[in-house]
Parts: structure tokens; C-alpha cells; sequence
DNA sequence: ACGAACCCATACGCTTACGTATGGCATGTG
DNA sequence: CACATGCCATACGTAAGCGTATGGGTTCGT
């Protein structure tokens, strides 16, 4: 019978099929999951192979870290790329995008790569260097509203704080009316 | 010789103690490296110990969700009691509480606690018990500076939205008056 | 003083996981 | 066709960690 996986035609895996199956446990079971056999096993092969595609699993994580940090800068400046005039329509774009639930992968790494940054110093800086894109990105917007500098900065580390922070918490049934109050909030922020 | 550790003369160790060390590791290392006989050694004792006061590794995860969610809850209802007048007073200390690196162990405990709740249903009902706890007292702060009551609970929700997300972000650099952002940043979320 | 309850140490089997060594099979190249 | 290279499997040794079994020491009460 033989009713093994046979997954596919067997295609050969890449550094960047590792990465990003790495990046899917990351979201799923954290930094701390993040480990060879695991990963291997969902990719179908054994570690046998890892190991020709990567030195150890430093040199996974430090390659997961850099793959999140490219994409996320690249995210940003694309989203930044505003028409002039839609500014702030930008901004409430980047609040709803974090708060919704529709990014939940997305939100997800960005959790598991935060709290990895609480152990890790390479983690640390990478997490470093994407806030301080995403806060000059925001402040730039906010500046274009014609808000005052140091405003723009405090409005840009709030509104940050504040998507990440509310995809932590669990208040169901605070609210009968989750819309209105993510738009007050909305605007609170960015008004 | 024998310069053994020889802690001290040896007290015995209660329940309460394991789940003292046990919120230290996970304050320091993550609710995954909450493991039986690294506390143990810890302690200074062997999982022989651990095994007496115990259950099992669930048995001690779930005392150690029950007593931070027991004193997150005394804590809350402690700073509540404002004198009527300091309500306004009292939301800005729970954002400076939160916000200045004084606090720096209740926060990685929370970090912690909320990692833990990302795939942990346990952990995931007990931080739903501590946020609206924490959102219904911020709310009725809110209200009592006469404020309307959808807009409370909205700022009560970005309040500490805030202030967990601000623990994770990493943005040395990107001012130089850190004082005057999260005065700008306090001023925005209580006023 | 003596047994019982309390608290802990040691030893065991099992599982997961890391990193290495080695061999196998494909595909392309001369 | 022979051979080298790319990609992966298997097997090995080691370590960490879970839960159990069992025994030893200490501190009580009677």
C-alpha cells in the first residue's frame, strides 16, 4: 500500500522554503518551538537536510530575523508612499490593519518577534530597526497633517504602542460595540 | 573542603515559594522555560521536591496563572481606590507605573503571561479576567473626571493597549526628550 | 521512645532535540 | 559512460526534561 505523504514530486528545498517555514512556527508556537526536527518534519524532509542548508540553528534564527526585518521595511515604505493629500487616511489604514483580525498571521509573527527580542540581543536589534523605520514613516504622515514635531513623534510612538499592545489583550464583552470604540480610538489617536 | 552551596539551614519549601520561583523564570525566560527541574535547581532542591508539592507540570502552571491573576486583581482594586478628585491623578500613575523602567519585573511578567496566552486557553481566561477587571476600574477613573461613558471605555482600552505595547517597542534614538513624548503621550490618552 | 507524616534525594525509563558522520540517489558535465 | 556535485536519509552520541518508584532523614504527636 504504501499510503506514505508523497507530498509532491519532491521538489528541492530552498534556504528560503526553510525561512519561511520557520516563519509559520514562529507565528503558530514562538521563538522558543522554533527548533530543527520540528521544522523539518513539517517540511517533509529530515534535518539531514537543514543541516546542508544551514550551519546550525543560529544561523536559521539569524536568518529568519533578517527575512522579517526586509520584509517589514519593505512593507512600510510601500504603505508610506502616500498620495499627497491622503496622509491621514494612511494613518487610520495602518491602525485598522493591526487591529482587525484579517492580519492575524501577520500579527502574530509580530508578537512572537517581540517577545524573542526580550531574550535576544540579535532579535533586539532587528526589532530596533524596524520600529525606528515604522516611527519615521508614521512621523512623516503626521507632519503632513501639519501637526507640530514633537507632536508627531509622541502621536507616531502611540500609535504604534497602541496596536501592538491591543493585540494582546482579551476584553470580550467590555464593549457592546467593538466599532465605535476602535474608532474613538482611531481618532484619539490620530486626529 | 566541601564548598558546597549550603543555601542555608535548609527550610522547607511550601507551594507558595515554588510559585514565587516559578514566576522568577518566567519573568526572566518565558512561560516555555517554565520547566520542573531547572526551578528546581533554583531552589537549591530536586524534582523529588517538586513531585511532593505538585502534581505535575499543568498542576504548577496552573497555580502559578491563578496566583498572578489573584494579585494583579488586589493590586487593581488597591490603586482604584483613588480619593475623590485624584481620579485624574490616578490614570496618569498607571501609565507612568507602566511606562518608567521602575516596574521593570511586573512587566516582563506580563509580557510573559500575555506570550503564554497566545496558545494557552488557560492563560488566555485568566487574562480576560484581569483586562476587563482593569478596563471597568480605568473606565469608572475615566468617568468620575466626567467624562462620557463610550469615551471612557474607549480610553480606558488605549490606556493600557498603551502601555503593554510601549513595553515591547525599542526606539532609542528616535527623540531626544523621551520626558516630554510620554508627557505628550499621557496628556493624549487621559485628557 | 516510637511511629507517622512530612519533605526531599536518587535512580530509572522514556521522549525530544542538537549536531556530526556517513552513505545513497539524483542530475548534470566531461 | 564515468564522475562530481547537490540534496537528502539514516544512524549515532549526548543532553535536557518529564513523570514514577523508592528510600532516607527530620519533625512532630502521643
Amino acid at each position: 500500500m504504501e499510503t506514505k505523504p508523497a507530498k509532491a514530486p519532491r521538489v528541492a528545498l530552498d534556504r528560503e522554503a526553510w525561512i519561511k517555514g520557520a516563519i509559520a512556527i514562529l507565528a503558530d508556537h514562538g521563538a522558543e518551538r522554533l527548533r530543527v526536527e520540528v521544522l523539518a518534519k513539517r517540511l517533509g524532509v529530515t534535518k539531514g537536510s537543514f543541516y546542508w542548508h544551514f550551519k546550525d540553528r543560529r544561523d536559521l534564527r539569524d536568518a529568519v530575523l533578517e527575512f522579517w526585518k526586509e520584509g517589514r521595511i519593505r512593507d512600510i515604505r510601500k504603505q508610506t508612499q502616500a498620495q499627497p493629500g491622503g496622509e491621514a487616511a494612511a494613518l487610520l489604514h495602518t491602525i485598522e490593519v493591526y487591529a482587525s483580525a484579517r492580519n492575524r498571521k501577520g500579527i502574530a509573527i509580530e508578537a512572537a518577534v517581540r517577545d524573542w527580542a526580550r531574550r535576544d540581543p540579535q532579535a533586539v536589534a532587528v526589532v530596533e530597526e524596524v520600529d525606528v523605520e515604522r516611527l519615521a514613516c508614521a512621523c512623516r504622515l503626521f507632519l503632513a497633517c501639519g501637526m507640530e514635531a514633537e507632536e508627531a513623534k509622541a502621536r507616531s510612538v502611540l500609535l504604534y504602542a497602541y496596536v501592538f499592545g491591543v493585540s494582546l489583550m482579551r476584553y470580550g464583552g467590555f464593549t457592546d460595540d467593538m466599532a465605535s470604540l476602535k474608532a474613538r480610538i482611531a481618532e484619539r489617536i490620530a486626529r
